[in-house]
DNA sequence: TCAAAAGTGTTATGATTACACCCATGA
DNA sequence: TCATGGGTGTAATCATAACACTTTTGA
């Protein structure tokens, strides 16, 4: 099961993994037009009760990215979730009982695929919507504020929005998760046109089904052109 | 004296600092046109004759930023050196003796501010080109490429670039650098236009000296609209 | 007087913005 | 039939790219 880094995996697991370093993960998602992060509860210790980011140990054989694919899986049984570092936080005084460094990544999960794994339970972990974090612990709060705001850089310059649609999107769908990561609004007209202009979509013979007004069609992303424009990055200053 | 994580350094630092992080630090000059890095040479060991990057261990009371800032005091006795963490290089063989993971950061230095510290030869520390570095030690040269894919994505969104001229410049000294760094080709005109147009520049009322041509204008940057561009980031689509 | 770099001007093209408008469908 | 979102069209404006051109100055 995963952790958090708590005090008490600080005294049981020092003689097996990294016992300066910890990894911390900012899990996004999306759902119902809202951004959200998946946040675990304290079981034990000091911060008992608290919420905080995901984390874990570093094994003494797996590189930072492995452990943090390994965390992101015993938490939510998901592989190849889409995962990128964020950076190292080395405050001196961020955690408590002692000096311990943490990595942060952060993640892009699809909502459909995520399903909380054994061993949790509702009360354990929970979605919250970004404009409603509450006090997290050490400093959780600031990782999380980081994260966002790369999330923001990083959805202008790749399209890895993507990894959090389903695979089958409408482009309102899309341009409603573009408004609601970078905290503006936008034309309809205008985002069709510079996303259909780039080519990255296919559109479907799919419409949407079970919606009360006229049905969208579906599109998916070109995964030639997806990883084409990963490489060499775009422009989508909006 | 600053050194190098080498492998005597491993083992008597290893009470009075934390013993599975390091800091290396990738020092960007401009001159003459070209883009430099500051490399420093391993002095003894199984590395002995090598170039790295400069680096080093984090005090127990000091924060990672603090600690990379202490390194490049030591190193070149510059304060305010602009400086920003790049990120954590976790894998488990990077290191050879043990697992050790290093936090990389990279600095921007004004060449005309350098100078060699005492305890420094120059056979110690010597400036290389981009475009003809050695084989590092370590992980270093993944470092440094890494560093250098980050500096492209920066000075593009940000006006960081000043930080590695002097503070009077020309307009061309500026294309130059944005060049050299960028790796491409600009147009003279549509260079000031744009550059001109940000109002991030003012005009001085000084020439250049002891050129053997037409003397161009110097400027230096507006400082306010410096930190309003920096804060809210600028498009430097070229 | 010539080379070398400074500095200006012009035009075509394309992207962006801000709209107004029509369409399809379930309740 | 009306509310809701799906989808199209257009004109004004602005940024960019490519280019030619003039100016200044030391050697």
């Amino acid at each position: 099961m995963v952790k958090i880094e708590d005090e008490d995996s600080v005294l049981k697991n020092e003689h097996s993994a990294m016992n300066a370093i910890t990894i911390d993960c900012v899990i996004f998602g999306f759902d119902k037009g809202s951004l959200e992060v998946l946040l675990v509860q304290h079981g034990e210790g000091i911060s008992k009760g608290k919420w905080g980011l995901p984390g874990g140990w570093i094994l003494k054989k797996e590189s930072t990215d492995d452990a943090a694919h390994r965390l992101l899986n015993e938490l939510t049984g998901l592989d190849n979730i889409y995962l990128e570092q964020l950076k190292a936080f080395g405050d001196p005084d961020r955690f408590p009982l002692r000096r311990v460094i943490t990595i942060g990544y952060y993640a892009l999960v699809k909502r459909e695929d995520y399903n909380i794994k054994a061993g949790f339970t509702a009360s354990d972990a929970k979605w919250y919507k970004i404009n409603s974090i509450p006090d997290l612990i050490y400093d959780h709060n600031e990782i999380l504020a980081y994260s966002i705001k790369q999330l923001q850089n990083r959805v202008r310059q790749a399209p890895i929005g993507f990894n959090l649609l389903p695979e089958k999107f409408t482009l309102l769908q899309l341009m409603h998760l573009y408004e609601e990561v970078l905290g503006i609004e936008m034309d309809k007209s205008n985002f069709r046109r510079k996303i259909l202009h780039m080519k990255l979509l296919v559109a479907l013979d799919e419409k949407q089904q079970d919606v009360s007004h006229r049905a969208a069609k579906l599109f998916k992303f070109d995964p030639e052109i997806y990883t084409k424009l990963t490489e060499k990055g775009f422009n989508f200053e909006f």
